[in-house]
DNA sequence: TTATAAAACAGTAATCATTATCAGTTAGTT
DNA sequence: AACTAACTGATAATGATTACTGTTTTATAA
């Protein structure tokens, strides 16, 4: 038993990616919603939940996970390699090409199937390092 | 003005290294606080996240961040990468070299100072794979 | 267009991993 | 043995995220 399960616009989705596709920075759910609320005055923070899950999930926007207790948003979905700054928390772009290959030295290690990874680097930015 | 604060040993900080050192799985706070009881029934879930933070801080142990809701734990401190199975969510270590030259490739890009790097894998672990 | 059904919404309550609090205990020192 | 500060167990509080519910909106078609 499958069964289809249709997707309906809404400003308010649209209004999501638009905050997303407007910005560098990698803001949290929270600044998604501060930022929507200037186009939505009205959108609640549940939906701004329930929608950024919903673009994940359709692999529209991504998630970075930083561990510093926030889940993080990205409106660039193709995979790419970031700083998280150790002075002010802030989470940068890293203008390196995603290096396929390192799957590959995973894999000759392991064997299950390495399908992904993600890459992190600490350190301190641009603007905290002046 | 700076202040010293002396560290004294516990029974309960000992037995959550102790739980550590004797496993390779990558247990949660939660998990940590089941095995510890086996050795002090009576330890409290809030002095296992206490002495795990305390650890984690003295660089005894690692705390991995695989974004699956849970904090887990490493008692091998020595950096290394994990793969995450994505089948049964378990967490493993790679035996593969902890390859600083990662750290060079992104120093390139940026006028700050890169200080360390965090390589996750997805995929299928072995038993899972099966 | 109007009617209909299902998806999405706003508002709010619930969840739950983690942190903070605090009175009593313990380790280390004099 | 007495002192002091770190540590503990128990419990309450926090706060990001998820779930719920009655209403609104979207898409489709009569």
């Amino acid at each position: 038993m499958t069964q289809t399960i249709k997707v309906k616009r809404s400003r308010q989705r649209e209004a999501i990616l638009e905050v997303l596709n407007s910005t560098k920075a990698h803001p949290t759910a929270e600044r998604v919603y501060e930022e929507a609320k200037l186009i939505i005055p009205n959108i609640s923070l549940g939906t701004v939940y329930r929608n950024l899950s919903k673009l994940v999930g359709a692999g529209e926007i991504l998630k970075v996970d930083v561990g510093d207790g926030y889940d993080h948003f990205d409106g660039n979905s193709a995979p790419h390699y970031h700083l998280v700054c150790e002075k002010c928390a802030k989470v940068f772009d890293l203008d390196i090409k995603y290096d396929n290959t390192l799957n590959n030295i995973a894999q000759n290690k392991v064997k299950g199937k390495i399908n992904s990874h993600s890459l992190l680097f600490y350190g301190t930015c641009d603007e905290c390092a002046k």
